[in-house]
DNA sequence: TGGTAAGTGGAGACCCCCGTCCGCTTGGCG
DNA sequence: CGCCAAGCGGACGGGGGTCTCCACTTACCA
């Protein structure tokens, strides 16, 4: 590949990761080309679909969460790790109007191994702040997918907002996430692939 | 108006209420005028804009929710009371794609006054279960918004899934709600007008 | 029953978006 | 330095959305 082709690639990522987290999955391709400073065929001859580049985009997000939960598993206090990795998962989410769309979007076709083996990684964290007794024993690690699901709907605010906003709902949540006694419906098998267009 | 006029009128909106209820809000205007049996036309001779159908499409709706509040006030356990108007009101929300949308879209402009008073009571309310101990001091109005929002998200789910999620997110929110001790990040004071695009 | 204004429907103007095509430009090797 | 394939950008096709225009139909009153 060219020298300037690269860098032209590189340059287009970054502004779409930009844009993405600005406004959202659905900025017009040419917004993106535009911003790069490059034709939309550059564009297009890179990623040969928009559904592409959101997968490129968000690759690295998804491999940041997946270090969130690796350190978490490394956390001497399970509960600690627990509530530290939904906390910044949400945050993260909060502050990119692209996560979440991304996250349901894009997951399906590609990224299916990084995705199941999160999931299992998520599930161990479930698992060991459960037999520590901090963390109560009808949590479902589906809902983790609700507090994705709810949390993102938070990126529509303006940033600032957001992230306080998410702080907040995070708070309350992980407070009855803590064992206690109520019982609650039964757990939802919610996963990200039902999420309709 | 003519009666033929009239009944087509209804027509177009009970089906423009089932179709945002079934597909949310960018369900396209030539779609419902199919449905209704009519010509685009006729459906934008009644209704100017899109935006004026979905407002009067959801006047009903909203109507329902300021019900459910009064019902609320009126309930000799004042926590109850609480509790059932965000169940209702998430449960309405969940099962509905276009409430979320047409909540934060139409209210801006219309229904100004019914929001204001709609939120005064409101506040009666969360007053009132403060002052009974069963609700959290620092519990702030604006979380009511903040859990519109973040259920809201659960309505991109099929039915049936995002009616037991939300209802288990709902479950998990009232616990944290109901008055403890832990201190929470400050209440933000989310407007439904920050919801951009 | 007949006139007329209100009502109607479908074609199409206009706009925005995704993705392609094609003639021009340019990096970098021999 | 010269060549040429790799790279480039803008125009354009196709589809789908909102809303308008206009010739035709129909309810309803006298």
């Amino acid at each position: 590949m060219r020298a300037d082709a690269k860098e032209n690639r590189a340059r287009v990522l970054t502004v779409a990761r930009e844009l993405f987290a600005e406004r959202g999955l659905e900025v017009p391709m040419a917004a993106i080309a535009r911003r790069a400073g490059v034709g939309v065929a550059t564009l297009y001859r890179r990623f040969p679909t928009k559904e592409s580049l959101v997968a490129e985009a968000f690759t690295e997000q998804f491999a940041v969460c997946q270090a969130f939960i690796d350190e978490a598993l490394k956390d001497p206090d399970p509960w600690r790790g627990f509530c530290t990795v939904i906390e910044k998962v949400c945050r993260l989410q909060a502050c990119d109007r692209g996560f979440t769309a991304a996250f349901t979007a894009s997951f399906p076709d590609l990224h299916t191994e990084v995705r199941d083996r999160t999931w299992q990684d998520f599930g161990a964290l479930v698992r060991r702040a459960k037999d520590s007794g901090q963390l109560r024993a009808d949590f479902s690690p589906h809902d983790l997918t609700l507090v994705l699901i709810a949390n993102g709907g938070l990126s529509s605010l303006p940033v600032e907002i957001a992230t306080a906003a998410s702080q907040r709902l995070v708070a309350y949540l992980l407070e009855s996430f803590r064992a206690g006694t109520d019982v609650l419906p039964p757990p939802v098998p919610v996963s990200l692939d039902l999420v309709l267009g």
